[in-house]
DNA sequence: AGCTCTTGGACTAAAAACAGTCCTTTAGAA
DNA sequence: TTCTAAAGGACTGTTTTTAGTCCAAGAGCT
């Protein structure tokens, strides 16, 4: 959308790999930490099979391992029964102040306002094991027990557990990538008291209309729950 | 969704990158040619500058297009003026044998069942220019006269451009994906006599109900388009 | 105390990918 | 005809990434 404008159409023609493998593997980490993928003082798993889930080497793993760990995110304790553990310490925000753009923040607003209410819809409409209602309820505690510190990453993960029930690998990864953008951009404005009260009723409310069922709700609701974060946003654009 | 269902979410603990730089570019180029993103005899970029724009050296870059060439996808042409072109000779499909698996296919149909039909409604609600207006139009009017051997690029072509009116770099970079993935599927199955008639009664809809600004019709007959290649896929699942 | 097994730590050689430079071709302009 | 500039073609040296191997730590078991 951006040069030329249509004709052969150049929006396709992106990068094929968002950097080198030392780079993406540091993103990719920090994602899921910041998603609250690992929870703080949780284990991650053992080097050799990270690397091989991460499709990357166990040396370049291990560099991009060691880079976060001088910058406080993971601790690492040797020998038998150890592991590389996600510091328990709050991950202080080094308050990166690049400027929001208009473009970003609305692209990465619209897609959400897509893929989440759908997710939402259709893990309503999904037959869904005990496994999983439970594991969503579990997330919705998590949340709902939250301090401001701790809201967004249980936030995030909340809103992944429900891609997840909807059965769509596709889904799991357009979400978890849609809210690490968001959170990038929410990084880059100062911290607001939320109204926690507020997003916990709607996050109660769609984990319910889920469990019985009732799509057209869930996706109501997640459609409102998202308006809060977006004209948040759309206030600093200014 | 695989191993280990819930828990430490593993579905995001998935591959950085999707194979080697060399394996990636081959994979998208291809891509784009399918797509029809550029049609037969239609030039790409210098190389140079195709390179700068796939984030990839010009020798790994010219590994893939070597690649592709001597597969009869491209025909290059030395000198001032000359460039790599794509081959005019209709791209022979190598009847490849993979089997559908349910898991994929379901996956794929889940998601482009998400997206595409939000792109239409996005697409109605914005503010198109002329050069927009004209781009639908002619994508539309290429499509509603292709035969059956060029019929599938075009519709990838015309649903792509839906995309780009939206506005959304996301939408079209997803929407352009999903319908990588789903030709890849259709290559697997035989080629049926589609309906071209009544697809294209869809289409024109769709590209009207767009051009007045009717979200809700080019919503609707979007998901009733997009049932035709579900049944039809569905149906070689067994 | 000693053993054992899982885990992080360190090194090496080979392969992949890169940036940079120069050569060759060739249509069109001078 | 000659020159020029834009394109593909080819080569070189450097950096990144990899696979593979071995070492070191240390919790828990015998």
């Amino acid at each position: 959308m951006q040069d030329s404008p249509f004709g052969p159409s150049y929006s396709v023609l992106r990068p094929v790999r968002g950097g080198n493998a030392f780079e993406e593997t540091i993103e990719h980490l920090l994602q899921t930490i910041k998603l609250g993928i690992f929870a703080p003082s949780e284990k991650l798993p053992p080097e050799r099979e990270l690397a091989e889930r991460l499709g990357v080497s166990r040396a370049t793993l291990r560099d991009a391992l060691g880079e976060l760990q001088n910058a406080g995110y993971l601790e690492v304790q040797r020998g038998r029964y150890g592991g590389t553990y996600v510091s328990s310490s709050a991950v202080q925000r080094p308050t990166e102040s690049r400027p929001l753009e208009r473009a970003e923040v609305e692209d990465v607003l619209l897609f959400r306002g897509i893929i989440e209410p759908a997710a939402a819809a259709l893990s309503a409409k999904a037959a869904l094991t005990a496994a999983a209602r439970q594991h969503l309820q579990q997330c919705l505690s998590e949340l709902t027990s939250a301090t401001p510190e701790t809201y967004r990453p249980r936030d995030a993960r909340f809103h992944i557990a429900i891609a997840e029930l909807s059965g769509s690998a596709s889904l799991v990864g357009a979400v978890a990538e849609t809210r690490a953008r968001l959170n990038d951009l929410l990084d880059r404005i100062p911290r607001l008291g939320t109204n926690l009260e507020h997003a916990n009723e709607q996050h109660a409310e769609i984990a319910e209309a889920i469990l019985r069922g009732d799509a057209v709700t869930a996706e109501r609701v997640t459609v409102e729950h998202l308006e809060g974060t977006a004209s948040l946003l759309r206030g600093f654009l200014a």
